[in-house]
DNA sequence: ATGAAAGCGCTAACAG
DNA sequence: CTGTTAGCGCTTTCAT
């Protein structure tokens, strides 16, 4: 496994270290003659620059950790498609960690970037705590994605909660809809921000009184339950709008269950736009996190700490949107009551 | 972003940098007084171990790259859990790079993990090229899974798909099925194995006659198209068997649409045991791969290489099971035909 | 049990 | 445009 060094390649060429290391790294101000020369030996010899090496001597790495809070998550794999592209337009290499959906795991992929010295930390999801996030920042660019830090040293991007529900209220209102019930999250990430988007949009369109929230978990038989519990209302809900994905997909079992039509007796709407959402048999109307965008942004900020050396915090906030599929459609409740008014 | 180095310690703790070295790598041999006495300079210090200098000097790193062909494939975030638990039990990180679906993504992640001087490096899924595997093996141990390889330099480990398929015929066989047709993965990675297995398992149990593919390509719409296709044959199968569980969904879905009940009517299997698979409103028999253990084998098959200097390639394969579900069940008209046996 | 000294393979001034 | 000379922060003999 012994691999050749810059110093075989100069011997080679017959030239100093010095050049080969220039040539390696593209410089400009090199003959051709010379870099030809340079470049051949290379090749012939098969060598490969040693990183750790190059590192050490430059102290710099351009190179971004990248840790997810749970590879299983395939929200995450967007984010990363977003980093990788603007990390390589700007000459960086990114390593991915996984945190393996704990604290712990969150903390040891930490250390191991902190340890390899990178120039830049992007954390996706992160649970660790705000202490901690800190501490790797005196290393280290820290920018979080999809949670929040107080700390001057950590960028944050967000999406906009209280948009995205809002877009969900005023299209289901749009389609005549007013006892619109929430499932919400229980005490998972983000299913506050959620429930409070959703009661605080009701409210603005004047239907405070239709707020009704029933526990779930995020989950396809949290949401199951949780549309069994609305079924049983006396006066049911005309649509429901989940907060994600997976529960408005056991949400819209329960109901079809129930032998209701889905959209025309109950809509359903949810959230996150999964895969799972653009399904044929599901079609369901959902709210779209650009996850691309945020790890494009991510990346952004964190070279503008890094690059441009900026110090105070960022903190940006990206707009979701709505896409609407089959689980969504007027309220039949509703144009009957136009007809009497007709 | 300075941090203290090992220099420093060694002064703090008026030792010399050999004995830090030393403490910080937890050898046996140092006084508990002097021990102490380090441990403390650098807690005070909060001094971090340089990586790049250790593994400069020591010429190993104790790190295993893993490169996934596809981060947003589920499949593989087992994998890398087999492979963490592994390769933290002895005393290895993982650095996971990111193939993004294509050829070149994959070579330029093994070439990044290649100059970062991994001790091994673990493909999953990899569709590079067999000459690049044999390359980057003359740098580095490597291992690859779902895929075969010639050259004595790397170990593989597949799953055995003759098992796979021979377990879903006799599994639908079991129940009477007699006319069980197969949406295969078109041009797929690994679709040839299975349309082969299937074939094979056919004429195994004497049904060479029934044998039925019509082309799929590993997604829901192709598997809807194909099941179409197979509704219109004037004696329709009684059983789908699909090349994977995406493509079962959408071939399910089509079987409902034509009002077909399922597994009365036509029974469905698929293949890999995705989450979808496990969803209550489709709750399909499928077969599952134990993804993890993928992961564990490679990995103890890579720590040989490294660590006990086996030099002769090794293949492992392991066995699938089958996951019973709801949408396979006994067949209507073989019972109908055993009636009139009676 | 501890220290001195020589690298590991590369980059970074600085000369020329 | 090219070479010389110091390191980067650590490990590793080899002494003691």
């Amino acid at each position: 496994m012994a691999q050749p060094t810059m110093q075989q390649v100069a011997e080679a060429a017959g030239v100093s270290t010095a050049l080969v290391s220039l040539v390696m790294r593209g410089a400009p101000n090199v003959s051709d003659m010379r870099r030809a020369l340079v470049l051949k030996a290379a090749e012939e010899l098969g060598y490969r620059p040693n990183v750790l090496a190059r590192n050490l001597a430059s102290r710099r790495t351009r190179t971004l950790g990248v840790v997810v809070n749970d590879l299983h998550n395939p929200f995450f794999a967007e984010i990363i498609d977003g980093i990788q592209s603007a990390a390589e337009a700007n000459g960086y290499r990114i390593l991915i960690g996984n945190g393996q959906h704990s604290r712990r795991g969150e903390s040891d992929a930490i250390e191991t970037f902190l340890q390899l010295r990178v120039d830049g930390l992007i954390l996706a999801g992160a649970v660790v705590t705000e202490d901690e996030m800190e501490r790797a920042a005196k290393s280290a660019a820290v920018v979080a994605i999809g949670r929040t830090a107080a700390s001057r040293e950590i960028d944050t991007v967000n999406c906009d909660e209280s948009v995205g529900t809002r877009l969900v209220i005023d299209h289901l209102v749009g389609l005549g809809h007013r006892r619109i019930s929430h499932i919400d999250g229980g005490s998972g990430a983000g299913a506050a921000n959620r429930r409070l988007g959703y009661e605080e949009s009701m409210r603005e369109f004047g239907l405070g009184e239709f707020i009704n929230t029933v526990r779930g978990d995020f989950s396809e038989s949290g949401g199951y339950n949780a549309a069994d519990e609305l079924l049983t209302l006396h006066q049911r809900p005309t649509a429901i709008f989940a907060a994600n994905d997976l529960s408005a997909a056991g949400a819209l079992d329960r109901v079809e269950d129930a032998g209701l039509e889905v959209p025309s007796d109950v809509a359903i709407v949810g959230y996150d736009n999964t895969g799972l959402a653009a399904m044929h048999h599901l079609s369901l109307t959902t709210i779209n996190q650009p996850r691309g965008v945020f790890g494009r942004i991510a990346t952004e900020l964190i070279l503008e700490r890094i690059d441009d050396g900026r110090t105070t915090a960022v903190h940006h906030v990206v707009a979701p949107t709505l896409v609407v599929r089959k689980t969504s459609g007027p309220s039949t409740e509703t144009s009957r009551e136009e007809e009497i008014l007709v």
